[in-house]
DNA sequence: CGCTATTAGTTGGTGCACAAATTAATCTAG
DNA sequence: CTAGATTAATTTGTGCACCAACTAATAGCG
């Protein structure tokens, strides 16, 4: 039995934090993966779906902003996207080096389909809608806790 | 102006769960990067040792459970371990088809440095102790909550 | 005992995440 | 008006995450 010093004390809480972290995140795309696969998207497919359903046109740098994704990570996902028939990308005429990414209309009729998965998930995880918004609070905090300085 | 059903609705709120779970992730792995990378450790490697300075030996199964991650991710992964002299990876004599993971010196000694990394990421995020247990509590009860059934 | 099923780990393939280098377009000072 | 700086995307390279197929060892049943 070692003692247990500050330091070792801290290590563990922290440990904790970060595993749960990644486990939870990974943990919900899991759930979403089944729900997901019968329209061909991934979990960052989806979330780029979502930000387009409620804005568009966007450029990959503003998709980067709200996801807080790298141009490297939405370029190749973008190309797939488009693949699929469910974007198109086009250069911007008035400036040439952004790209503005919109739905087609199979992409944009994939909403009503996106529509049932939220509540399927809720149900999955039998939890209040309070507790949820509340750790979604949470979580924004801590986004913002690793964003200031 | 498009009507707020309660299918949109719970869209919107599931969004930002899924969103913030995401990028909360990556932030607070962000975070720990610049302070693994003088160990020349990522995340995962991170968790792996975490995982080796409580419980030595531990094969691929047992990893794999505490760290919810599959065999085929961790399989490299360990050799990337070995590779940097950090574990060893030895078969077990009386069970062939188990590894048994263990820590080599340098390896064990890399604690002594590991444990300055949480103060250090607990002051950059300037958020109570208290604040981060709670959000732990919520994190694991999510994660309790995509796996059962 | 020996055959079959199970178990542990590895391998290969796809896609995400991030960093660094590159390309092309636009902006801005002089 | 033009040279250099800045900006937006793409490309390349490394590593993680998951899946499916495979290999090898062990367990268990007849």
């Amino acid at each position: 039995m070692e003692p247990v010093t500050e330091a070792t004390d801290l290590l563990k809480l922290d440990r904790q934090v970060c595993f749960a972290l990644s486990i939870a995140s990974r943990s919900v795309i899991g759930l979403y993966r089944p729900l997901l696969q019968p329209m061909g998207l991934t979990h960052p497919q989806y979330l780029v779906m979502l930000a387009l359903w409620e804005s568009e046109p966007l450029s990959v740098k503003e998709l980067g902003e709200l996801l807080q994704l790298d141009p490297g990570t939405l370029s190749p996902l973008l190309k797939r996207l488009e693949a699929l028939g469910y974007v198109h990308r086009e250069r911007n005429s008035h400036d040439e080096r952004t790209l503005a990414v919109t739905l087609t209309p199979v992409g944009r009729r994939l909403r009503a389909e996106a529509e049932k998965i939220p509540p399927a998930i809720v149900a999955r995880l039998g939890m209040d809608i309070e507790e949820l918004e509340h750790l979604h609070t949470s979580l924004m905090r801590l986004i913002a806790a690793t964003q200031r300085s």
